[in-house]
RNA sequence: GGGCCGGUAGUCUAGCUCGGUUAGGACAUCCGCUUGACGUGCGGAAGGUCACCGGUUCAAAUCCGGUCCGGCCCA
């Protein structure tokens, strides 16, 4: 080994510079890209979640991206070959909304295909910023995987898997009550349904019996007398069982319906006695359903009364409730209207009441999988372990299948005709695809089974959820790579708290249904990002921080030790800007540690004799210990644990205390010997390497800036990214000189916190120190080290004694104390 | 109503899996120091009934039961 010339650090360094620099050339060397042809090391997959391009990459995004990014770089250099892909899951309703919003328009106003471009373009626009923000974060991600689930390419996909689902009986249309919204005009699914309480109203209505008398019902939704088939009572309810099987007239209908026992009604809401009604909730989903209850439909797509509302037809809901609700009073047969808290379902996209409607639509049988479902998320990895409670909780509580068609533009379109002449389902072949059957025939000559020859494209789309329960069979270069078994499953998939029912859920029954296996071997879970009052962080509470604000000021080292070290996964993070700067006062501190030792390591070659010296053995014992903690805490995602233990060893341990301790002996050889000044080089250019590469995941930048600067000649390799992740070598731990050592840098910080009290400068020399050291034992390793002691603190001269004394005592060691004579 | 999570100095948080240090840290506050890496620093101080009640134990922030409060998800 030659000499090699190691820089100095200048004073000065501009993170950002920095950070940008190293995002340039990381991209132009490649370093994070996956090797296909590598077949010697193992494989870590990552499935990234395509992120919803809809606006800026914002601190929830921050917080996911740093924590898998962490697991990604500390694979790598663990010798994985590390798959790291990136999407934007484009379609969806959200976009429709915001693009009906900036044109003032809605999308049946334009012909599709110039609405999905004024949807793609905007699209377009929220992934550039949203790229700027991974990049600008430090993310190894592997760009040559980039893909958009709205290109022909991805639908594709998505199609075959609809193709060959529908073959083994999976997918099906049918008529079946669903979540509705009235504004947007289509089906969404149980998942994109929130729930609000909202005050409403408790009409109660008289329903005349046929014998003259009449029964009291209570309803919030008194418009829904329309399509009242059935007036339910529970049986054990004294006060009406006698009425079952007798029939009321429902006023306004002015129809005879039955009424009905069923166990379901509270006795206790209202007066006990409910209207069922098709459909005014969930609840009349169900009972319709066990009793085998007519249907009557009573509302158009965009929520208006349709003819079976009579003379109310073409009203809106509201305007229908008014009208009703006036009409009954003035027959007499509105007793009172009480106020009563309710919860509506709303859109999750924009806020209108759902309601529940029967239309065709396409469903996978989601509920049969169930059982699988559960055994499968018991044979995952969650970290944090209780959040697959989550995904077992919500599966088994789904009363209906998944519904995966959607009547909107934005989206894969369903490659399914239907035979005009015998409404036969003509289904796409698997080569046919992608295809948009709007666009095109079916490629076929004529219907198999009637033999007509004209066809209907289905309109319909599918749910945006259809194409992002399918990434880690597609990031895995399923179905055209024949190898892509060798990253499935996915090792691991990230996901917010949030999203488990849908994106967790919709990845695990769509992978089972399709491959009879489960998707992924871990899930990592992220909690959301609060404000810093606590609450959820939204721009609507003022408590917003945009990433560019953050990143533009601290930097991404910073920003991801915030994240890393924020809290525990899972667990929700409140924003804090005293944590960023901590982070970046970190930064500093780690930077002029790198410094110091850059300018004592410039004569160093590594070889030679030397002879370690107490402290150092001390300190490479420590270092050894913590490289098992955080290689521990890593292996358990325990990422705020990893980042405390290095910060912590950095900052105190190396910098406060080892640091000082060898100043002397680095500046004098002179008076301590080339031998001893070598030994405490060595140790330094050890400690140091061995921290910038634990830090390395966490903080990417300025450990690979002082990787360059100081290691990358002698290592030889392009990147600390690309070195060997460290494992504690045991033979360096070293109890008894961990033991000694602690007692040599108590006594120093004892002496100094001394001089300190006595309002003395620290370079001042002291002339006579004079220690008890209690025993005979410790005196023996005080004057081993009294080198190191005599140095650090500029004392004169030392006298050691063995037996008790007077004086200042060590904290920890009771038994020790010293004197320090000025005068 | 159900499930899950949480309640630790002024604020935020670690520790709880597997009981035993003086309950660790950050920010804020106060006092002191220009030290041949760093004043973006260093040294020091003050600040806590670990929500409450009970149990197990020689020993509980940690384990068990209950209560109260907060959050999230679901009905």
């Amino acid at each position: 080994m030659g000499c090699f010339a190691m820089k100095i650090l200048p004073k000065e360094f501009d993170v950002l510079a920095i950070e940008r620099k190293w995002q340039r050339l990381w991209e132009e060397m490649g370093i994070y890209r996956f090797d296909w042809t590598d077949h010697n090391r193992p494989t870590y997959s990552i499935d990234t979640p395509p992120p919803y391009p809809s606006g800026e990459f914002h601190m929830g995004n921050v917080l996911n991206w740093t924590y898998f990014d962490i697991v990604a770089r500390y694979k790598r250099m663990k010798g994985y070959n590390v798959f790291f892909p990136q999407g934007w899951d484009c379609h969806g309703l959200g976009i429709e909304v915001q693009v009906e919003k900036e044109h003032k328009i809605r999308k049946r106003d334009l012909p599709p295909d110039k609405f999905r471009n004024l949807c793609m373009q905007l699209v377009e626009k929220y992934i550039a910023m949203m790229k700027e923000g991974i990049v600008k974060l430090g993310c190894s991600i592997d760009w040559t995987t980039e893909y958009r689930t709205m290109d022909p390419d991805y639908w594709r996909r998505t199609q075959l898997s609809f193709i060959l689902l529908y073959k083994k009986g999976l997918m099906y249309r049918g008529m079946h009550p669903v979540n509705w919204c009235p504004r947007c005009e289509t089906a969404i699914a149980d998942a994109e349904v929130d729930y609000e309480e909202r005050k409403g109203k408790l009409h109660y209505i008289r329903f005349p019996l046929e014998d003259g008398a009449h029964l009291l019902i209570a309803t919030t939704r008194p418009e829904f007398i329309l399509a009242c088939v059935a007036v339910a009572i529970n049986p054990t309810d004294m006060r009406y069982n006698k009425y079952i099987g007798k029939r009321v007239r429902v006023p306004i209908a002015d129809r005879f319906v039955e009424i009905i026992p069923d166990e379901d009604v509270d006795p206790s809401f209202g007066t006990g006695v409910v209207m069922i009604c098709t459909y005014g909730d969930k609840e009349d989903v169900k009972t319709v359903k066990r009793h085998g209850l007519t249907v009557i439909p009573l509302l158009t797509d965009n929520g208006r009364i349709n003819d079976n509302g009579g003379k109310y037809r073409g009203l809106t809901i509201e305007e229908a409730k008014k009208a009703i609700v006036k009409d009954l009073h003035d027959m007499g047969l509105l007793d009172k209207i009480e106020d009563v808290m309710q919860e509506v379902g709303l859109c999750e996209r924009c806020k209108t009441p759902i309601e529940i409607m029967e239309r065709k639509q396409w469903f996978m049988k989601t509920r049969s999988l169930t059982d699988d479902v559960v055994k499968v998320a018991n044979e995952i990895t969650w970290y944090p372990e209780h959040m697959k409670n989550r995904l077992i909780d919500w599966a088994c509580s789904l009363d209906w299948d998944w519904v995966v068609s959607r009547q909107r533009v934005f989206a894969t379109p369903i490659p399914v005709w239907y035979c005009k002449n015998c409404n036969e389902i003509i289904l796409a072949q698997e080569d046919w695809v992608p295809i948009d059957p709007k666009l095109e025939n079916p490629k076929i000559e004529k219907c198999p089974k009637c033999g007509g020859n004209e066809f209907i494209p289905e309109q319909d789309v599918f749910d945006t959820w259809m194409d992002s329960s399918i990434t880690c069979a597609v990031h895995a270069g399923w179905p055209d790579r024949h190898d892509w078994h060798r990253l499935f499953p996915a090792d691991l998939h990230p996901s917010g708290v949030d999203i488990i029912r849908t994106w967790a859920y919709y990845l695990v029954v769509r992978h089972l249904a399709l491959f009879g296996e489960k998707p992924f071997k871990s899930c990592l879970i992220n909690g959301m990002v609060l404000g810093s009052d606590g609450r959820k962080m939204s721009k609507s509470l003022k408590n917003y921080v945009a990433t560019t604000e953050v990143l533009d000021k601290y930097g991404a080292d910073a920003a991801r030790q915030w994240a890393a070290g924020g809290g525990a996964i899972g667990s929700d993070i409140p924003f804090r800007w005293p944590d960023v700067e901590y982070g970046r006062r970190f930064l500093t501190k780690l930077w002029n540690a790198a410094r110091f030792v850059s300018s004592q390591l410039q004569d160093y070659t590594p070889g030679g004799s030397f002879e370690l010296q107490t402290l150092d053995k001390w300190i490479i014992s420590k270092v050894e210990k913590l490289t098992k903690k955080v290689n521990e805490a890593l292996e358990k995602c325990q990422f705020n644990v990893a980042l405390e233990e290095i910060r912590n060893f950095t900052w105190h341990i190396l910098c406060d205390q080892y640091l000082e301790a060898v100043k002397d002996r680095l500046y004098r050889p002179d008076i301590y010997g080339h031998a001893k000044r070598k030994a405490a080089q060595y140790t330094l250019y050890h400690v140091l390497y061995r921290i910038i590469q634990l830090l390395a995941p966490i903080t990417p930048h300025i450990t690979e800036e002082i990787y360059h600067e100081l290691y990358a000649e002698y290592i030889n390799k392009k990147s600390i990214h690309l070195t060997p992740w460290p494992e504690a070598d045991e033979s360096k731990i070293d109890e008894k000189s961990e033991k000694e050592g602690d007692l040599i840098a108590a006594l120093i910080s004892e002496i100094r916190r001394e001089k300190a009290e006595k309002r003395k400068p620290l370079n001042l020399a002291i002339p006579i120190v004079i220690i008890y050291a209690g025993n005979g034992e410790f005196a023996e390793i005080i004057s081993r080290n009294k080198e190191d002691i005599i140095g650090t603190c500029k004392i004169s001269e030392v006298e050691i004694k063995t037996g008790k004394g007077e004086g200042k005592s060590i904290s920890q060691y009771p038994e020790i104390t010293f004197v320090s004579k000025y005068d």
